[in-house]
DNA sequence: CTTACATTATTGTTCAACAATTCAATGTAT
DNA sequence: ATACATTGAATTGTTGAACAATAATGTAAG
C-alpha cells in the first residue's frame, strides 16, 4: 500500500488538499452532502482517515458539520462575507502600512502579479494569482499566526466565489490594481498602498456582494 | 456504550475540552510527547477517536504533530509569545476603539470582572476571569472569526502562562486595569480605552517575556 | 390526512490487524 | 574508542469490519 506517497505529507494532509480544492473549485456545491462511505469509496480512503478530513476542513470553515446527520458543504451567506471582507481590512491594511518594502514577501507580491498579467483570459489562474498577492501581503507581518487565519479566510472567500456565475469578473479588474499597490510599496509609500488596498477591497467586497445578492 | 454522552456533543468534542484543560492547566508539561496507546487508555477512549481529538488540538496549536514520531505538547517559544501578542493587539485595541459602548458583550466584561474582584487569591478562577474579559472584548466585533481565531491565540497563551513559576504576578495586577477598561468603555469613551488597553498589552507582553526569559 | 410504528440507512465509536517508520541496542570494522 | 551498519522492538499510519445510536423513510392504522 501507500502507493503514491507526497514526501513526508500523511494521506490524510493529502486527501484533505484534494478535498479542499474540490470545495473550493465549485466541484461540490454547497449545501450538499457527504457521504462518509460514498466519498471514503471514491476517494479510496478508508472511513476513517475520511473523518481525520472532515475534522480539518470542518475546522476550516469549509464544511460544516451537524451530529448524526452528516457534513455538508458549507454555504456561504452574506454574513459570512461581511466578516471576511472585515477581517481583510483588518489584517490586510495593517500588514501593508507598517511593510518593509524590501521584505521578501514582496517578491511573491511581484511574482503574483506577473502571473496574473500573463494568464490571458484564464480566470481561474488570475482568481489564484490574486488571492496570492494578498496572502504575500499577510506575510509581510512575519506572523505564522495571521498567515494560518487568512489561508482559512481566503479558502472560505474561494468557496464564495465558487457561488457566482461570472468569476471572471471578480478578479479580472483588479490585476491592474494589484500591480499598483506593488509599485507603491517598492517606492518606499506603504501608506499610500495600503489606502490603495483600502479601496480595492471596498470594490471588491461590494462587486461580491452585488453578485451574491443576484442569487438569492 | 455511549455512558455519559454530554448533551449533544460528541465524544471526541468532550475528550477535546478535557484533553485541552489539562494542556494549558500545566498537568501536561510542553515538551511531552503523548502516546497514542497510552493516552488512549487513561482517557477510555479508542485510538481512533484519541486521532481525531488530536487533529483537533494540532489545529489549534496546543499539540504538535510530527509525523510517524507522534503528537507532543507544544512548546512555547519567545518567538510565539511575541506573535501572540502582536496578534492580540491587532485584534483587541481596534475591537474596542470602535465598539458600541451598550453591546451585550459589555456585561461579559462586566461579569469577568466581577469574577476577578470576588476571586480572592485563587490566580486561578482571576487567570479564567482575565482571559473571558479579553474574549468579551473580541466578541464586541461580533466576528465569528475573530471570536475563534482569539480563543485559539488565547489558549496557546494560556500554555505559556502554566511555564511559569508564579502566574498569580501574571494576573493579580491587572485586575484593577481591566475595571478601569470597562468603565472608559461605559463612559462612551472607547479611544480612551483602547489606549489603556494598549498600556495593559505592553506591559502584560513585558512581564511575560522577562518571566519566560528566566526559564530560558 | 395525520399519527404511530416498524424499517432502513447513516453516523459514532470501538476493536483488531498489518504495513511503514522510527528508535534503541547490538555487533562489526576501522 | 569511535563510527557505522544491522537487527529487532515499539509506535504510528491506515485499513476493514463490527455494533450501537440516531436520523430518515416507508407503511399501516385511526
Amino acid at each position: 500500500m501507500n502507493e503514491a506517497q507526497g514526501l513526508g505529507e500523511s494521506l490524510t494532509e493529502q486527501v484533505a488538499a484534494r478535498l479542499r480544492e474540490q470545495v473550493t473549485g465549485g466541484l461540490l456545491t454547497p449545501g450538499q452532502r457527504l457521504s462518509e462511505v460514498r466519498l471514503a469509496a471514491d476517494l479510496a480512503i478508508s472511513r476513517n482517515t475520511l473523518r481525520e478530513v472532515f475534522r480539518l476542513l470542518t475546522r476550516e470553515g469549509l464544511l460544516r458539520h451537524e451530529p448524526n446527520r452528516g457534513v455538508f458543504v458549507a454555504v456561504p451567506s452574506m454574513a459570512s462575507i461581511l466578516d471576511i471582507y472585515r477581517v481583510r481590512r483588518m489584517i490586510e491594511l495593517p500588514a501593508l502600512a507598517q511593510a518593509w518594502p524590501r521584505h521578501p514577501a514582496v517578491a511573491r507580491m511581484q511574482a503574483a502579479v506577473r502571473q496574473a498579467e500573463d494568464a490571458g483570459q484564464d480566470w481561474r489562474v488570475i482568481g489564484s494569482a490574486n488571492m496570492e498577492f494578498h496572502a504575500a501581503i499577510v506575510a509581510l507581518t512575519d506572523s505564522p499566526r495571521l498567515m494560518g487565519f487568512f489561508a482559512q479566510v481566503a479558502a472560505e472567500l474561494r468557496l464564495a466565489f465558487g457561488l457566482l456565475d461570472s468569476p471572471e469578473l471578480l478578479h479580472a479588474p483588479y490585476v491592474g490594481r494589484n500591480a499598483e499597490i506593488l509599485s507603491l510599496l517598492q517606492a518606499g509609500r506603504p501608506a499610500e498602498a495600503a489606502a490603495a488596498l483600502e479601496v480595492y477591497l471596498g470594490e471588491s467586497e461590494r462587486t461580491v456582494l452585488a453578485a451574491f445578492a443576484r442569487l438569492g
